[in-house]
RNA sequence: AGCGGGGUGGGGUAGCUUGGAAAUCCCAUCAGGCUCAUAACCUGAAGAUCGUUGGUUCAAAUCCAACCCCCGCUACCA
């Protein structure tokens, strides 16, 4: 027995949560807290929405509403979602309460008071219509780089690079447009440096965590650690406790990692026995586990134990379990689907408990995992259902089916002890596994039984017995039955909801909460009617991306290049003019492929549609495909010469909007070489797809667009197709 | 290009920190069994140059170096 605290990030009150979240931080801390509760830990768990800071400004300006208002709706958007998830929190608050701010508050003084802080001057810009002072973002003016006029304070979007507001010339409000003047402005710095060697102790010493904490952490104290300001010049935050700074508030990656103490007092404060907080705070032997995403990673294992070791007497983080991340890349994710992917939404389609479990399946505790609808249907239906709730329902239903109640349990035989003995084993793996916060593998544990509960099911074949024994049968029956209440109660972290079912239909009382880790030894309730068993779980279906039609978006024209010069801002990029009906300006990336005279004579294939873009302050109005692989590339063109301005549509639907880079950049076009055959295979390296395209020369390299496991060989009407100015690997990719 | 994460049977993965006999599991394939169960379950088989090259070692998927490729964020990518 003993007492541990569940920490877990923030979510931003400024969007609904979505599986990056529940998968890389409050899952895990659910099932963890969970878990420990199971076992007989004293446990809370807290967290909340963080609600400051200028991204919520920014939306509530938008919006023109108030960034109360905005922070307010995701917050009740958000605790409903983690409520449906059945993630259950002791305290779920936000960084706007009184508590909160009071107890910010006195963190600051304390550290301000002990010398952990420092005042200093920068200048800043400040409007004096607005009356307020600007964050460097919405400072506008000219680039002092490439004299492009609309740069921002932070950044020119022209020329990428980064700037200072002070550097742009002719600064203005980006609100009101009224010229800003620069003030100096004072600010609070946490002098960071000055923990580098108690962190460093503490890290090393924490040799638990997971080798990536670790070693990024260990890498950016390595690196040294600079002072940071953490008060700010906004209007929505925590006001600075200190008399001159009424117009400033702390900036909020000081302030909400205070949260997970502020909420611990909450919830002291409302169980009405203030004092207890300090026994998840103050006690030694209480450990605080922290669950994050890494790019959290700093502020847990840096920022927020500095915060705690100036602030003296707090027990630190003892364990950082930051996940990696979730991606939701590779097209499958499309809003074209008609599924996206925050968790309200996604409650709307599938159940909590299905959602759970894919997630913990998949979740990136060592590296980074990829969401895909596919592997969600896969999993779903070949592990959770057809092992896990088959199982659970041919026990059921059979013992439903011809005893209506509990059977009576008899003598035992060997493979029924050795049955019961395969549940203490699970139990223990799974324990170990979720002491170490594996919990991909503690869930694997879980469902090995259910598959051990097969196999026993098998193994005894009740309907057989059942017309030879019946009082044998009603004793496998009762083994079988164990093994689902086993089930219940070690898969309880992981899908409460479905736990409880199954314990309440094997004809037990009460809950698996309530029970505890002893449920497995609890005996059955031999005797006690049963009711009629429905499955747990329902197959899913998840719609398929179909056909070509994404490619559609492009509007591909084949271009004669006019003139190209060297780019008066970049050493590395072209400007040329090409025609392609009318002339355009496209900016290219091939001066370490070509000469400007290769490629003044060349006929090349244009995507036309693409939003354009200024590149280091010149603007392109289109892209020109080239097949990059290694150290090599090669450009795409007609096999034989066509007029510039003619449509390349391999025979697809062509796009009339404009396309975005990132649009474009999901699109799979490959150099594939025509393999014959009927249907005839086109290679495009790391596999061999069904070539959609009847005609062409076996063994000639194509263009191709891809789509899961077939492609079309890029061409234009009359059946030209592209093929490229130098010969160049199959399998590399164009953009 | 920078930062981060990877490359292990057809697909998806475990193992790598702390080198060591026949490399884990799921799906797909093939052969069998069962018929209680949601075409679900169980058994068996085939299938891997552990990205490439070099190094350290008695021994490398595992450690070191270089390179190649893939993914995410960023960008003088278009």
């Amino acid at each position: 027995m003993s007492r541990v605290l569940v920490c877990v990030a923030w979510p931003y009150a400024n969007g609904p949560i979505h599986v990056g979240h529940v998968t890389g931080s409050l899952l895990p801390a659910d099932i963890f807290a969970r878990f420990n509760r199971l076992v007989g830990n004293e446990v809370i768990m807290v967290s909340g929405s963080d609600m400051h800071g200028a991204p919520i400004t920014v939306s509530a300006d938008k919006e023109k509403v108030s960034p109360e208002e905005i922070a307010n709706r995701y917050h009740e958007i958000n605790l409903k979602a983690i409520n449906d998830m059945g993630i259950c929190f002791d305290m779920y608050t936000h960084t706007h309460t009184e508590n909160h701010g009071e107890e910010v508050r006195k963190v600051f003084v304390k550290l301000m008071e002990d010398g952990y802080l420092k005042r200093m001057t920068t200048p800043q810009y400040h409007c004096s219509d607005c009356g307020r002072f600007l964050p460097d973002r919405y400072v506008e003016g000219r680039c002092p780089h490439c004299s492009y006029d609309r740069a921002r304070g932070d950044q020119c979007d022209s020329c990428g690079m980064d700037l200072n507001a002070e550097e742009l010339i002719d600064a203005r409000c980006q609100l009101c447009g009224a010229k800003p003047e620069l003030r100096d402005t004072e600010h609070f710095f946490l002098k960071l440096s000055g923990f580098t060697d108690q962190l460093l102790k503490y890290v090393e010493g924490s040799s638990h965590w997971r080798p990536h904490v670790r070693a990024f952490t260990l890498n950016v104290l390595k690196e040294g650690l600079i002072d940071r300001p953490i008060t700010r010049d906004i209007s929505w935050g925590v006001p600075v406790p200190v008399q001159g700074f009424e117009s400033k508030r702390i900036y909020v990656w000081f302030e909400a990692v205070i949260g997970y103490l502020s909420a611990t007092k909450e919830w002291a404060k409302a169980k009405a026995s203030e004092d207890d907080w300090s026994r998840y705070w103050k006690d030694e032997d209480c450990r605080s586990y922290y669950f994050l995403g890494k790019d959290n990673i700093v502020f847990h294992t840096i920022i927020w134990p500095a915060i705690l070791l100036g602030n003296g007497g707090l027990n630190l983080p003892y364990d950082v379990v930051a996940n990696q991340f979730m991606n939701l890349g590779g097209q499958k994710f499309s809003k074209s689907m008609g599924v996206s992917i925050d968790i309200p939404d996604l409650l709307t389609k599938f159940s909590p408990d299905v959602v759970r479990y894919y997630l913990i399946a998949n979740m990136p505790e060592f590296k980074d995992s990829e969401f895909s609808w596919e592997d969600f249907a896969q999993r779903t239906n070949g592990e959770l259902v057809a092992t896990y709730g088959n199982f659970i329902h041919r026990t059921l239903s059979f013992t439903f089916k011809n005893y209506g109640v509990v059977p009576t349990r008899g003598a035992l035989d060997e493979r029924d002890r050795a049955a019961l003995e395969r549940i203490s084993r699970a139990e223990k793996d799974m324990r170990e596994s979720l002491s170490a916060c594996r919990f991909r593998d503690a869930m694997k544990s879980v469902m090995d039984l259910a598959q051990f509960g097969n196999q026993y099911f098998d193994a005894v074949a009740p309907w057989t017995l059942i017309r030879s024994d019946k009082e044998r049968c009603g004793t496998v029956l009762g083994v079988s039955l164990e093994i689902c209440k086993a089930l219940a109660v070690l898969g309880s972290p992981f899908m409460p909801f479905s736990s409880e079912k199954i314990w309440h239909d094997v004809g037990m009382e009460g809950s698996v909460v309530e029970s505890g880790w002893n449920g497995t030894k609890t005996p059955l309730k031999e005797g006690k009617k049963m009711e009629k068993p429905v499955p747990l779980f329902a197959k899913v279906e998840v719609p398929l991306s179909g056909g070509f039609a994404k490619y559609s978006a492009l509007d591909l024209r084949i271009g004669k290049v006019i003139e190209v010069e060297r780019h008066p801002n970049a050493d590395k990029l072209y400007v040329m003019k090409v025609d392609i009906g009318r002339p355009i300006t496209i900016v290219t990336g091939l001066k370490d492929f070509y000469s400007a005279e290769e490629l003044s004579s060349k006929t090349l294939v244009i995507v036309s549609n693409l939003e354009p873009a200024k590149l280091r302050g010149v603007k392109s109005e289109g892209m020109l495909l080239a097949a990059e692989v290694g150290g090599g590339l090669a450009l795409l063109t007609p096999e034989s010469d066509l007029p510039p301005g003619t449509p390349v549509t391999s025979g697809l639907e062509v796009g009339s909007k404009t396309i975005s880079f990132k649009e474009f950049q999901e699109l799979d076009i490959r150099v594939g070489s025509l393999a014959g055959g009927s249907p005839p295979k086109l290679d495009i390296g790391p596999r061999t797809v069904s070539c959609a395209t009847e005609r062409g020369e076996v063994g000639r390299k194509y263009a191709a667009l891809v789509q899961d496991e077939s492609a079309v060989v890029m061409h234009a009407k009359g059946d030209i197709k592209i093929v490229f100015d130098r010969d160049i690997p199959v399998g590399a990719r164009v953009r």
